[in-house]
This record gives structure tokens, C-alpha cells and sequence, in this order.
DNA sequence: GTTGAGCGTT
């Protein structure tokens, strides 16, 4: 019997080549694709009757024909968060070219030894060597083993190329029939720079869509997600997959679809973005990170204003902030020192009477105001609540005249102004320029914007 | 010959 092929491709652009299939069953094996196609794991294929993406079975490690057969179509590489970014692959190509000295520069001392936990008895270094190629250039390998030569099940490898460990570390991995997990080694916490992947997008205009802006930033390196906050609130964030690419950008003015939009760093996320982990946890272990390493642990004030998820969205923000109270400090990690008489929890609002509540609505990516000490007072009684934008994080102080404000788009602003970058740290310490009337009057208000709660 | 959360020289 002769072997089949069909025609792979790693994107909608990009020119097929063809892949053999076994001859036994008709199937394309995962590791024939990784082969071409290192990192994806799967295939999909446009559906010639209604034009919809079907994807492709994936059993036992084998690619199944849809059911009328491969039948000359060309089929698409899938690739781990592929639904976020679905160009992501191409980027690879604009990087050769657009900042290849950029991440060159970045890949020296950024790879390091990753663990492989969860490993097949049976799996050796070989196999784990050649399942790792194919990703990339492979350095090392373990397969750590006890005294009469047993593997204890994990072991450890290295790549050449950052890009490639990132990968790695973003995805699942299925070796030997076991799903295994890729982790920076404890051993190596706390070395690895903790860079964000993460960056502020400032002044953005409403019509600047999702797509837009990965196709844009997608010319300096992988864009793995864009976050636009809905409502409109004039900024989004963007996520490449190399923090040093995303670096790069932070404090450059970009023009996207004739907006002039500017770049900064995204805070880090209390627990840091540690290993890259793009939310694939493996298997059902999961790994208990509370109270080790975790720089930002004790500062991790999670104010989601009045409680993220609880009670439903109140996206029309009729009733009043009910759930700033209790809702509050029950965000606060369980040992964060602040979390008794606290700052930014309850306090201020009792008896805010914001009606159409502008900012209390699951408010995940604002700049923190009041972390960096620009809040306004804590309104007892607030009674601003008359337009569309009331509990404005920056209070009587910047808006002594009491117009509306948009808190977003002062976040923004703030932030395209280096303002709250420079008073990062600064608390709320009376200094220089910043020693602002806003500045002094510290109570706090939970409905400021937090930056620092979205990586 | 069994095992299944972890963390690397021996």
C-alpha cells in the first residue's frame, strides 16, 4: 500500500506542504506534524459546506480523518492559545526580520533548566530528547534516576532559544502517553528576571478593535492576547509572548489606524507571571505557590472594587456599591499585613450614591490610582453620583470643578504622561511637582483603577 | 515486578 499525504499549513497564508500518512490507519502521528511544525498541537480544517473551522480528532496521539476522509483539503496547523492569536505563528517570520537583535539579545542568560515533572517511568533521556527537538535546539537533557537506575519521573531540560522555552513552558505536554508538566525548577526561582510580558496601551479610541492591535503589535514579536476592557475605558493591554519584546515597547508612541497611542509597562501582577504559564495547568496537580518567592506577595492588595465575580456584573450600575465592605478585604491575600484596618477596602464609600456606577463593574485593568497615592478623598456620603461617571478616583483634587470625568481615560492619560509611572513607590509622600491637592488627601476610595491587578 | 508528588551531583 502506498502512503497517503495530505497538505499542512501553519496559517491561512502560508503555502502547504504535505504531510505522509500512516499507512495502517490513515492518520497523520502528532509527532509527523511537530516534526513541520514544532509546538503545534493539532489540526483544523475549513469545513467546504458551511465554511465554519472544524478541528481535527486527536487520539492516542494520532490525527483521525474527518469523516468523508482527508479528502484534499488543506488542513491548519493548531498551535496552543491559537484562538487569541491566530497570526501568532506569523509573527515568527516579522521577528527574523523586525527585532531579531532584540531578541537575540534577550535569549542570552534567559534560558535555564526546566524541570519535567510527571515523566513515564519509561521514558528515558532519548525520548525525551526527541520529543523536546521538537520545539527546538535541545541542550540538555536528564532523566533523573535512583540508585539502581530507576527514573523518578521527572528530569530536566534546556533549550538554546528563549523563544523555544517559552513555548515550552506555555503548553502541555504529552510524552510516553503521560501528560507532563514544564516548570521552572524551584532551584532556579527568584533567578529568572521577571519580566512583563504585559504592557499598557494608553489613549486608545474606542474604534481600535481587538485585531487591530495584535495585527500591529504583532510586527515587533508574538502577540498572545490583547485585552480591551469593555466598556470602552481608553487603554488595553497587550501580551507578547517575550517579556523583552513587550520591554522594548514600553515608553514608545505608536500610531495604530491613525491613533497615537502609547506604550508603558503593565504593573506585574501580584503573584508575578512566573513561569509563563498561560493557564495550562497540568494534570491535577497543582502546584501551591502561596508564600514562596513571589516578590509582590505581601503588597498584593487585590482590590477588584467591590468584589470581582461577586454579585454579577451591575453593569448598569443602578443600585450602590453594596458589595465594597466585606467584598474588599476579603480580596486581600489571607497574609497581607494591610488586610485589617486596611487601605483602599471598605472606608471611604459608605453611602456612595454614584447611580450609574461607571467604575464598578468588575473592574480588572485600570491603573492602580490609589496604590500610587493619587486617589481622592474617601467620599463619605458621595454624593457625586450625577452623569455618567461618578466616584471619580481622582476626586475633588484634579477635578475641583466637578466635572465628569472618565477615571479610564485620566488613567491613561496619567499613565501616557509618565505620572503614574513616576509615582510608582512614591506613595503619598508630599514630593516636588506631584505634591498635588489630590495627593494629600488620602483616603481611600475603592473605585480607583488598578493597574497592578492585570498581568 | 509496585509508585505518581515532587525539584537536580552520585
Amino acid at each position: 500500500m502506498s502512503v497517503e499525504y495530505i497538505q499542512v499549513a501553519e496559517d491561512y497564508s502560508d503555502e502547504p506542504i504535505e504531510l505522509p500518512l500512516e499507512p495502517d490507519d490513515n492518520t497523520l502521528l502528532l509527532s509527523t506534524l511537530q516534526g513541520q511544525f514544532p509546538g503545534a498541537t493539532g489540526l483544523k480544517y475549513r469545513n467546504p459546506e458551511n465554511k465554519a473551522i472544524r478541528g481535527i480528532r486527536l487520539n492516542d496521539l494520532k490525527l483521525h480523518a474527518p469523516g468523508c476522509g482527508w479528502d484534499g483539503l488543506v488542513y491548519y496547523c493548531v498551535f496552543p492559545k491559537d484562538s487569541v492569536s491566530e497570526n501568532k505563528r506569523k509573527s515568527d517570520d516579522v521577528m527574523e526580520n523586525v527585532s531579531k537583535s532584540k531578541v537575540s539579545k534577550c535569549q542570552t542568560n534567559k534560558c535555564t533548566d526546566l524541570i519535567v515533572l510527571g515523566l513515564a517511568w519509561k521514558t528515558n533521556e532519548q525520548a525525551l530528547r526527541e520529543y523536546f527537538e521538537t520545539f527546538g535546539e535541545v541542550l540538555m537533557v536528564q532523566v533523573k534516576k535512583d540508585a539502581k537506575g530507576q527514573s523518578k519521573g521527572f528530569g530536566f531540560v534546556r533549550f538554546s532559544n528563549y523563544e523555544t522555552q517559552l513555548r515550552v513552558l506555555g503548553q502541555r505536554h504529552h510524552i510516553d502517553s503521560r501528560w507532563c508538566e514544564v516548570k521552572v525548577p524551584n532551584s532556579k526561582e527568584g533567578q529568572i528576571q521577571q519580566v512583563p510580558c504585559k504592557v499598557f496601551v494608553g489613549r486608545c479610541t474606542e474604534d481600535l478593535t481587538q485585531e487591530d492591535l495584535k495585527e500591529y503589535f504583532c510586527k515587533f514579536g508574538e502577540v498572545t492576547d490583547v485585552f480591551i476592557p469593555r466598556p470602552f475605558r481608553a487603554f488595553s493591554f497587550v501580551t507578547f509572548l517575550d517579556p523583552e519584546i513587550a520591554q522594548s515597547l514600553c515608553g514608545e508612541d505608536h500610531i495604530i489606524k491613525g491613533v497615537s497611542v502609547h506604550v508603558s509597562n503593565a504593573a506585574p501582577k501580584a503573584d508575578g507571571n512566573r513561569n509563563q504559564n498561560y493557564g495550562n495547568s497540568m494534570n491535577s496537580r497543582s502546584q501551591n505557590y502561596a508564600g514562596n518567592s513571589a516578590p509582590y506577595n505581601n503588597s498584593n492588595y487585590r482590590n477588584e472594587f467591590g468584589g470581582r465575580g461577586s454579585g454579577g456584573g451591575n453593569s448598569n450600575g443602578s443600585s450602590s456599591n453594596m458589595s465594597s465592605g466585606g467584598g474588599q478585604n476579603s480580596n486581600f491575600m489571607p497574609n497581607n499585613p494591610n488586610s485589617g484596618g486596611n487601605a483602599w477596602g471598605s472606608g471611604g464609600n459608605n453611602g456612595n450614591n454614584s447611580s450609574s456606577n461607571n467604575n464598578n463593574r468588575g473592574n480588572l485593568d485600570m491603573p492602580n490610582l490609589q496604590a500610587l497615592g493619587i486617589n481622592s478623598g474617601g467620599n463619605p456620603g458621595n454624593q457625586s453620583g450625577s452623569g455618567g461617571n461618578m466616584n471619580n478616583p481622582l476626586g475633588v483634587g484634579l477635578n475641583a470643578l466637578n466635572l465628569p470625568m472618565n477615571p479610564a481615560i485620566v488613567a491613561a492619560a496619567l499613565n501616557q504622561w509618565g505620572l503614574l509611572n513616576g509615582m510608582q513607590g512614591q506613595g503619598n509622600n508630599d514630593q516636588g511637582p506631584n505634591n498635588q491637592p489630590w495627593n494629600q488627601q488620602q483616603q481611600r476610595n475603592q473605585n480607583a483603577p488598578d493597574k497592578t491587578n492585570f498581568m
